[in-house]
RNA sequence: GCGCCGCUAGCUCAGUUGGUUAGAGCAGCUGACUCUUAAUCAGCGGGUCCGGGGUUCGAGUCCCUGGCGGCGCACCA
């Protein structure tokens, strides 16, 4: 059996489980907030309970995966990027504010959710979506809404043991002073002069929640509120639908409501008066249920990206990853770290590194020479439960589709001759898709301009009229040679016998003296300099090959 | 102030409920190769498991205590 952190949890959740409620279908949940984009370290909210619940399901036990789209949650603050007139919409639920100018998506919240779902379609995430908007207008919650409010109390007494601020402190006169001087600000104190109320309506004038509740009858379920636009009602509770518990209660509502038995958390959720912290309290005292196995998640960092993601204005999402990585990969960096172990997404040259340790590790596989936690890592990112995802057919390491895609930029016809010297079976490009699009695309996209191959326009006369009769006499000796060598196993041999020709040798003499090699590296920066204009450069012949040879001979020509 | 997490090879990390001689990848070194540019293959070396105390036949692992680093919280979802 394996022994990574995911059959760990699934050892504790699978008996945990069997505990609460012996053979029902066991609940794993994540909880995401579509009020922006949702990025790489949002992904592991999902992926921590996917690869929990997909390692349950395999050993044969009933599973779901629920993943609450917060949507109900209130509009904040409007994004840097978008115009400035959606402040108006502050404080309606996500699904009341209209999307984005130019979005297809009929409001905010889809407009963010349809690319993170497509994504871990993408990436074989299994899991059953629940709109909180859904669930609170239909009155879903209506019991558990209803219950809250009957306690109200209870829970703004467990609330009250982590309140630190002035409210509550009559008994140290000098301890609130020193608070009040902190310059927290004291005004937006939750509980009025009404009391503490767990549920806020939403106005049903102007649809934001800058409402203040300031009665309640336990009896009739009379609820008044007013608004900060001047509306003022009074509304039956047990038919009101548009409004919401608070998050510290809403969360334990759903967590009893859903039977969750695992749903992973930020580290932002561990500190004492946290919502998790509280909400273990409020879901036994109020809602008669026990906390989910919660294990803290670090944050996920990217590499390679600041300067893009400012420009763009927003953090890299799963999208952008799976853009230049297969969902393979992207599944494994999250599998092969613990959760509370940070990381980060390459979008720089490491995912170069990243991808040639994926196919040792692949090869390591093959062969039964990996270790165990490894292993199961591969397993967990290559495969489902239900499902092998797909792979690209013929894979040539990361790197060289990347070196290639550089100097041909893309080119088709080129990008097929030149890989079929490195494996010649290649019957077409189709059979090294999708892993060659991702190379592509990240070398177009994320590959510096300065750090791109630019081969020369025109030649570089002025190094060209510098040159000794020595190198002038080795860029001839090229020149000659290029129809007669013109493939990767010819050109390869005259770059390395021009040197050796020039010592007296002959082109394929089996010679490699200290002095020859010396000759041989500077020749090559000689042609590096006159083709691409710097020392170094893609291998030889695969430059010659794909600059051309009359290109070439107009290049070097002295 | 309160709380969470981390500290194991040069770097990034594995190390079930304590149990032989603490392991990988990368880097490094050596060798092979007519394949430079972070090529490939084969091999090798490398550790005061943050410090101190304790429990135990036995501690990287458990307890206490110091240190360093990262992050969070104070009636916001």
């Amino acid at each position: 059996m394996d022994a990574d952190w995911v059959a760990r949890f699934a050892d504790e959740v699978i008996a945990e489980a069997e505990r609460r409620a012996p053979g029902k279908p066991i609940v794993c949940a994540s909880g995401l907030s579509p009020s922006g984009p949702i990025h790489l370290g949002n992904l592991r909210e999902v992926m921590t309970p996917h690869l929990v619940a997909d390692e349950i399901r395999r050993r044969g036990h009933e599973c779901v995966h629920i993943l609450s789209w917060d949507d109900f949650d209130r509009f904040r603050k409007v994004p840097a990027g978008v115009d400035p007139s959606w402040s108006e919409h502050i404080g309606k639920p996500l699904t009341s504010v209209p999307a984005p100018p130019g979005s297809p998506h009929p409001n905010w919240a889809e407009h963010f959710k349809a690319p993170m779902a497509a994504a871990l379609a993408e990436m074989g995430v299994e899991f059953r979506g629940i709109s909180q908007t859904e669930m609170y207008t239909s009155g879903a919650y209506r019991e558990q809404v209803l219950l809250a409010m009957r306690e109200r109390r209870r829970i703004d007494a467990i609330l009250g043991q982590y309140r630190t601020k002035a409210k509550a402190k009559v008994a140290d006169d000098d301890e609130a002073a020193a608070l009040e001087g902190s310059g927290a600000a004291g005004e937006d104190d939750g509980s009025g002069a009404g009391g503490y109320y767990p549920y806020k309506p939403y106005c049903s004038v102007c649809d934001r929640d800058l409402t203040t509740v300031t009665s309640y009858d336990d009896e009739t379920t009379a609820l008044a509120y007013t608004c900060a636009c001047g509306h003022a009602e009074t509304v039956t509770l047990a038919e009101h639908t548009r409004g919401k518990l608070v998050w510290k209660v809403d969360w334990p509502m759903r967590w009893a409501y859903e039977g969750v038995v695992f749903e992973p958390s930020g580290v932002d959720h561990t500190s004492p008066g946290s919502s998790f912290v509280v909400g273990g309290q409020i879901v036994r005292a109020i809602f008669g249920a026990d906390q989910p196995i919660g294990p803290m998640y670090a944050f996920v960092g990217i590499s390679g990206m600041a300067k893009m993601s400012s420009s763009k204005g927003g953090v890299p999402t799963p999208a952008d990853a799976l853009s230049i990585m297969e969902p393979a990969l992207l599944r494994w960096l999250y599998a092969r770290r613990r959760p509370n172990q940070s990381f980060k997404v390459s979008f720089d040259q490491e995912i170069q590194r990243m991808y040639d340790e994926w196919d040792t590790l692949s090869r390591k596989i093959a062969d039964g020479s990996a270790l165990p936690a490894d292993q199961a890592a591969h397993r967990r990112a290559a495969t489902t439960a239900s499902a092998t995802l797909g792979e690209t057919p013929r894979r040539l390491p990361y790197r060289t589709l990347a070196s290639v895609a550089d100097i041909t930029g893309g080119d088709q016809e080129q990008t097929l001759r030149i890989l079929r010297e490195f494996d010649h079976e290649i019957a077409g490009l189709d059979e090294l898709r999708p892993r060659l699009d991702r190379a592509q695309h990240w070398v177009a996209t994320y590959v510096p301009a300065e750090e791109r191959t630019q081969v020369r326009e025109e030649p570089d006369t002025a190094l060209l009229t510098t040159l000794g009769t020595t190198e002038r006499e080795s860029l001839k000796l090229l020149a000659d040679g290029l129809d007669e060598h013109w493939s990767l196993d010819g050109l390869t041999a005259l770059v390395y016998g021009v040197p050796k020709i020039q010592a007296g040798l002959d082109l394929s003499a089996k010679a490699a003296t200290p002095e020859l090699k010396a000759a041989q590296r500077a020749f090559f920066a000689l042609l590096y300099r006159l083709l691409v204009g710097r020392e170094t450069g893609p291998r030889l012949p695969t430059l010659l090959l794909t600059v051309g040879r009359d290109r070439v001979r107009r290049l070097i020509a002295s």
